[in-house]
DNA sequence: ATTGACGGTTGAAACGTTTCAATTGTACAA
DNA sequence: TTGTACAATTGAAACGTTTCAACCGTCAAT
């Protein structure tokens, strides 16, 4: 590999020379010695390195991205791979190349020995855990840090992006109760996971605000993970008649294809005795039959919106780093109908 | 953030020493000073510089992956994800961290400059085109480079990790003879993939071996990408009577699912009037109705094998370079059946 | 003629590590 | 007592950049 010295020599000037014009720099510098530099470069093949270039400008030009639990178990997730899509577009745009720690973040200590290699400049956090003392201590750490599909209290130096929960939620339940619907239940995801919390209760409120109430037993928990819904869809319909709600909203699009599936097994149609909406509009909702209704999450764009955040974290001339909700779009498809006339 | 300096200085010894210690060389060292650095470094918080350390040691402990086209495209393709399931699972035994170049590598001037960067040990190169210049000049700038889904000739120095294509269309081919099927289709992918190519090649030769010949006006050109295949099919279809084939063997499951899409929209039944048998085993195959028979990849072991065989050629003590074929698998599920029996 | 300004260029000092030849101290053998 | 061996430690030279104070002409203004 040709070094800096190299070209200089080629060229018959100083490294520091050598080094404005390829950086171009607003330095002075003589047309015929730049048309030198530059050719002997294009002679040698010539490539800054990039750890020599990081280490004295104190940035390496890449973004980290963090997930929450192993990298491989997240590589496969439809919802993973959306947000992948935004970041990427936008990481090519800002010319920053991405690095992906293939080991969880779990422990601030964990985390801190990533951050703190400085290979990276500064760090994008996936879905993390709602436990504020681990995001407060990590945002302590003084390093640029974006949280995606998370909430940060304000004050914390932090900046998050998210889909706007509430609104979904509160999407799901007009559409509902616009079609009728006055028994509902709610599939909930991970309860360690802000997000899940968030669409409950929006969901809740939504609905006692048209007078209907959610009850507590038509409120089961399960995870994003998803198969536990088949369970809790089974037993809702196993109710005596009457008891079983006639529309479910699902935390995620996981949990609603799951019920779906357990809705087939039980012999009951959909959407004629039960409609269905799902959380994230994954590809797998369009493919299902009946397709899925949804609330559709804009996760290229939350992807983005968080590498643009970092960026200005890095560059220090954020704006005040707060909470960006994007808004969430409700998706019709065949899942929901009107609930049975047998009342 | 402290530097090693910090830390000989805060423990009394020099940085040598500190060095020695905290990367247990088998230097001798005494087990009093020993601890005293560590204490040190406990202290401090001290995490070494990756920057300033792969500078010396000339290696930066983080592999590259390059992709075909843009980084952001391939993110939501389930085939990239499953292939980086393997991966990261792989490389974080490894212990490497993985880059991700937002740019698709195109032109061999554009990869060098990120190879050239020197930011990666080796790089990860996914599904190029089947294009010798390239791949021969790429491998020869003597980087440690492995191919995945992609066979080099053997004599350049680089590795490749792919399915066997060929066994994978013969294993196709055995299914729908098997079924009793003598008029069957193709539909292929990417002309400038060798696996398209393979692919093809090998049903044709599979077929040809048990006395029935594909015709050249039944293999149609499509590409991975899939949509085509909607088209293709109902061409094939609306074809007069007995100049249909009864099966259709598609080149991967994108294509599989729009010949399916295409069956139930022309009003022809799967699989009892056509059967269709795909390729990949994505996540969609089994979601589809009715789900789809298919050559299963064992993508997460590619992945890792071209991780193992990568991190092998950094070491410089792999074993020669070659291509590995790792075996697919016929998944029947619900879209092969024997051919109506309207001769 | 002296000064100042400025375009153009240089050389060396960082950046934070690792590595290696050199050095010190200690113990043992001759 | 001298020499040798060896365990333990040191200090400085790399690694390949960027940056910045300093330097040298040259030209214009005084």
């Amino acid at each position: 590999m040709a070094t800096i010295r190299d070209v200089a020599r080629e060229s018959g000037v100083s490294v520091g020379t050598v080094s404005n014009v390829l950086n171009n720099r607003n330095e002075p510098v003589r047309a015929e010695t730049r048309q030198k530099v530059l050719s002997a470069a294009r002679l040698l093949n010539y490539q800054p390195n990039a750890m020599a270039r990081g280490l004295v400008r104190r940035k390496s030009g890449a973004l980290g991205i963090l997930f929450h639990t192993t990298a491989a178990a997240v590589a496969l997730d439809p919802y993973t791979s959306a947000l992948l899509q935004g970041i990427l577009r936008a990481a090519a745009e800002a010319r920053q190349a991405l690095v992906l720690y293939p080991e969880p973040w779990r422990s601030v200590a964990a985390s801190a020995s990533l951050v703190g290699d400085r290979r990276v400049d500064g760090m994008l956090v996936i879905a993390p855990a709602a436990d504020d003392a681990t995001l407060a201590a990590l945002t302590g750490l003084g390093f640029p840090l974006v949280f995606v599909s998370a909430t940060v209290p304000t004050g914390t130096g932090a900046a998050a992006v998210d889909v706007d929960n509430e609104q979904g939620a509160r999407l799901a339940a007009e559409h509902l109760l616009a079609l009728g619907h006055r028994r509902m239940a709610h599939l909930r995801g991970d309860h360690h996971q802000a997000s899940a919390l968030q669409r409950e209760s929006a969901f809740r409120e939504a609905l006692a605000g048209s007078g209907v109430s959610l009850r507590e037993e038509d409120v089961l928990s399960c995870t994003y993970q998803g198969t536990e819904g088949y369970d809790a869809t089974r037993a809702l319909l196993a109710r005596p008649e009457g008891e079983a709600p006639t529309a479910i909203f699902a935390a995620n699009d996981r949990l609603a294809v799951a019920a779906l599936q357990a809705a087939r097994d039980a012999g009951v149609e959909v959407p004629g005795r039960l409609s269905i909406v799902g959380f994230d509009d994954a590809p797998a909702a369009s493919l299902t039959t009946p397709a899925l209704t949804t609330i559709r999450q804009p996760l290229p764009q939350i992807g983005e919106t968080a590498v643009r955040l970092l960026s200005q974290a890095i560059q220090g001339d954020g704006p005040a780093p707060a909470n960006h909700l994007l808004a969430p779009e409700l998706v019709v498809r065949g899942s929901t109908a009107p609930p049975p006339l047998t009342a």
